[in-house]
DNA sequence: TTGTATGCGTTATCAG
DNA sequence: CTGATAACGCATACAA
């Protein structure tokens, strides 16, 4: 079923009904003919072929680190929510945290020719930052700052500096932190950073001892719990990078019968849905993700709505944080 | 930069080059010719014409009801992991629990003309029966059994079965049950049946007024958990349709300073990764959510490629189930 | 306002 | 093995 048909079946030409489809310029008498033969056979347009003849795939490209993340798909629940409304579809590229893929997913999309990138930033190689500049379609970096594309982040450096201002005003003081990579600079540069300086500021020094670091997983706060009890038994709170973090060193604490908070006190980033819930519930930092996908979103819309205008400066939006006061601490 | 022009530069026709690029049939000369010129312009043929000429997009159409839960990303992760091997995307379609988009998503499936469509089913109406009936295009279930396509579901009955026979070995006897809509067969319907036939089965009769209802979030545990200490003082145990809801439960009985298992045990369905991090620890029945995708990915394949044989016996694969014996029960 | 004709970039057919 | 050529289904410039 295609064009000709229907414009046969309606006694029209086929320009006539790709109008009837598109801008609308046609006359009411032959308007009506074709709404009729086409509610009748069902007759929807060949994307491809739309596609094809207009360069335009009405296609986003979403490359995440990894899609079984609280964090995460609340980013990608709000950018959904923004462009299936304009008549936008996802194509979910996950990189299971192998950076190289993101740069192959990059190749992909563009053989593919989406209208627009959504990038959940993680780590910043030479390689990478190449790659992107050299990317043409419209792109939207979420969670990292970036000096060569539109970006949307979250003020990881204020929230952790806050956060660790709070755990001392409750007396902690023997503070040790688990955290992630540095190559990530949001959460694993700017919280770690956001750390020290509130310790620094508050006449703490940290020994190089007191900072550990691993995965993005729960058996990285697990281990180095374990870790970080044993090397520093006067230990009173630690601060974990990440809500799962903090998970897994709350199970070997539990574990081991350390009561929390009042042995050793620990704290999160993410407020996931879990840390609510446990008892003590885990304090922790709330960043508004589905927010930022909402703003990515808008803010990618824009980009492809003004491809042409050739000037186009980059917007970095930074986002707030909120400080979830709970009994961990 | 297209195929001619490529053509052209090689000093062979376009077809050659199509040929170098697809089946290979070319002599060695011009295929030296085509692959050197190809390397230096970093050519790459346009996927929207490929596409438009043999009507495959490479496209996979995933429904699922909401991004944001464990189990469905997990089953996501699965799909993803064998699909983009064999050079496939995947069109993430949220509907957010409304069932009405599903049917809108297998109509713009159908206009993408994607190559096949995993549907993580959840509630099965007439008009949904009618709508996926009417698919042409590949398709497999996942998660809820389906006469009328290829599936992959779980043991539901039989998982809540075993559980509610864990929990009576544990020596509970006035046992709650907090659900979620029957019309989600697996979830809901399949889940409480288990529950009730096992206690059929140990000679406990359940009164209906035992047996609580709502969403699938942590609020549906919080409130119906209220609900059932204050409607039955003497219940010693509650079993849950989900982690999530038993999540709720949870964070309800520790506010109230019930003590878990002691006063009231607390048992759930999912193996999220939280239930072993809570103290005390989730019982829980672990599902093989990520090989369900993964096998599904790979029925779905199959399909695609032998979508000319006439014979398609639809396919249905039960899996297994592990009761996960934690702390909380 | 309407229809004709052209081309988007590729692959399949068919004759050499 | 190779190349010319005709589609795939649509949207648009242009002529009417």
């Amino acid at each position: 079923m295609n064009i000709r048909e229907i414009a046969k079946m309606a006694g029209v030409s086929p320009a006539a009904v790709s109008r009837y489809l598109n801008n609308g310029y046609i006359s009411r008498e032959k308007s009506d003919a074709i709404k009729k033969v086409i509610d009748e056979t069902g007759y929807m347009p060949s994307h491809q072929a739309q596609t094809l003849r207009t360069g335009k795939t009405k296609l986003i490209g979403v490359i995440i680190p990894r899609i079984n993340s609280d964090s995460i798909s609340s980013v990608v629940a709000g950018v959904s929510e923004v462009l299936t409304a304009e008549g936008y579809q996802l194509i979910l590229a996950n990189t299971d945290n192998d950076a190289d893929k993101e740069i192959d997913y990059l190749e992909t999309f563009k053989q593919t020719n989406v209208d627009g990138i959504i990038h959940l930033g993680t780590i910043k190689s030479a390689k990478h930052k190449k790659a992107f500049k050299a990317v043409t379609t419209p792109l939207v970096v979420l969670g990292q700052e970036s000096e060569s594309a539109s970006c949307i982040f979250h003020d990881d450096y204020g929230a952790s500096f806050s956060l660790t201002d709070y755990v001392l005003s409750k007396n902690h003081k023997h503070i040790a932190y688990i955290g992630v990579t540095e190559k990530d600079i949001a959460v694993g540069y700017m919280r770690k950073q956001g750390f020290l300086d509130a310790m620094e500021k508050a006449g703490l020094h940290v020994p190089k001892n007191m900072l550990y670091q691993g995965n993005f997983r729960m058996d990285n706060g697990y281990s180095n719990a374990e870790k970080i009890l044993k090397d520093h038994p006067d230990v009173d709170a630690i601060i974990c990078a990440t809500d799962t973090i903090a998970l897994g060193a709350i199970k070997y604490l539990n574990e081991h019968h350390i009561s929390i908070p009042d042995q050793v006190g620990v704290a999160g980033f993410g407020d996931s849905k879990t840390s609510s819930v446990l008892s003590p519930s885990l304090t922790t930092v709330h960043f508004y993700y589905k927010e930022c996908g909402i703003e990515g979103a808008k803010l990618l819309l824009e980009r492809i709505q003004n491809e042409n205008s050739s000037a186009r400066p980059s917007q970095a939006i930074k986002l707030d944080y909120r400080i979830i006061e709970n009994q961990s601490i």
